[in-house]
DNA sequence: TGGGTTGCGATGCGCATGCATCGGAATAAT
DNA sequence: ATTATTCCGATGCATGCGCATCGCAACCCA
């Protein structure tokens, strides 16, 4: 074995072994010995790349993050960029999943709650950036522009939600975003 | 003790018990022993109502389901209604937390998902109702006040999960429900 | 009043978990 | 080639888990 590794390869190898896990059985499902035994790896491996099991999940957390960020970066137009932090194709249904199950355990962990607010507060940045493009302006567009991203995101999301839940099917998800989106006025 | 129980009562007693765990530290946090402790009894009673702790988190999340859904149907008007789902007050914080716990597991658990979807189901025929009072016609009048019903759901879900998460305080996440409330469009 | 029955509290069991430890293998330096 | 250093895989440990078991206590009924 070699005495140089590259641990950041490894780190990230391993944050794509506990999503995969927390897609199939949830967060609680993810334990330090399934985690190496999905990636690959001996636990002493992980155990080596990352000092606790927390460590891992914020690790993990923020990598997911960045994977859907950059999605949503490289995405064209407010429609598109809406549906992708929506993520309701099938494609990206485990990425939901795992999403909403951090987003739980968020509400009790301040270590990954501040990794999803700075998510979120980009998530926000690029909306109200995209909705002031489009240029309904108004006495007060900027406010207008971040006040409609907001509900653009918490509508993305509950989306997601109700879609993982089985309350909606993506396409009718889908549907719900394109009509708010054809329809929300500036004000 | 008593040959007779009424367990009944024992039951929400102890979901009530889940909840304040759920509550307090996850989903993850809630073990038999210590709802027991919480709730007062012992580890047997708990057993004794619950053939087993799925069974038992299947009937608190349909508990909490009933309380939500008895205050949505005390609540007059579309905005009280609204908000009531939304959870944003600090004294329902307690239940928006259990619910987004049980939200992220009924992903991964077909019981549970179960549960919410009839909760969802209700609560989006109850909006329907409510919208479709508020005279708006059009073309399609029924199935724009379903549409709008979804569309409200999931942004009242969206908005307690950026609640719960930090994302934005009770109070801005109050403003953008009625902001939607005030400009959204039948069509 | 005394069985018979029912409910339950305590205890035990097997197992899985997160974390700590340690011996040895594989390189880099000399 | 040898040594020294770095890394890691396996193993051990204490703990906590869900569930099963069992003996005792409390009530209904005769």
């Amino acid at each position: 074995m070699p005495r140089q590794v590259d641990h950041d390869s490894r780190r990230r190898t391993i944050a794509e072994a506990v999503c995969a896990l927390a897609d199939r059985d949830g967060l609680e499902g993810v334990t330090l010995r399934d985690v190496a035994e999905e990636a690959g790896v001996s636990m002493g491996a992980v155990q080596r790349c990352f000092r606790t099991k927390d460590e891992m999940l914020v690790f993990a957390l923020t990598h997911v993050s960045e994977q859907v960020a950059a999605r949503i970066r490289r995405a064209h137009g407010l429609g598109r960029v809406a549906a992708e932090i929506a993520l309701l194709t099938e494609g990206h249904r485990a990425q939901a999943r795992v999403w909403l199950a951090f987003a739980a355990r968020a509400a009790v962990s301040p270590p990954l709650a501040a990794v999803l607010r700075a998510h979120y507060a980009e998530a926000h940045a690029l909306l109200t950036r995209l909705i002031q493009a489009t240029g309904d302006d108004g006495p007060d567009a900027a406010g207008d522009a971040a006040e409609r991203a907001r509900t653009l995101l918490a509508l993305a999301d509950g989306l997601t939600a109700h879609v993982l839940i089985g309350h909606l099917t993506p396409h009718a998800a889908q549907a719900v975003l394109d009509h708010h989106l054809a329809t929300a006025p500036a004000r």
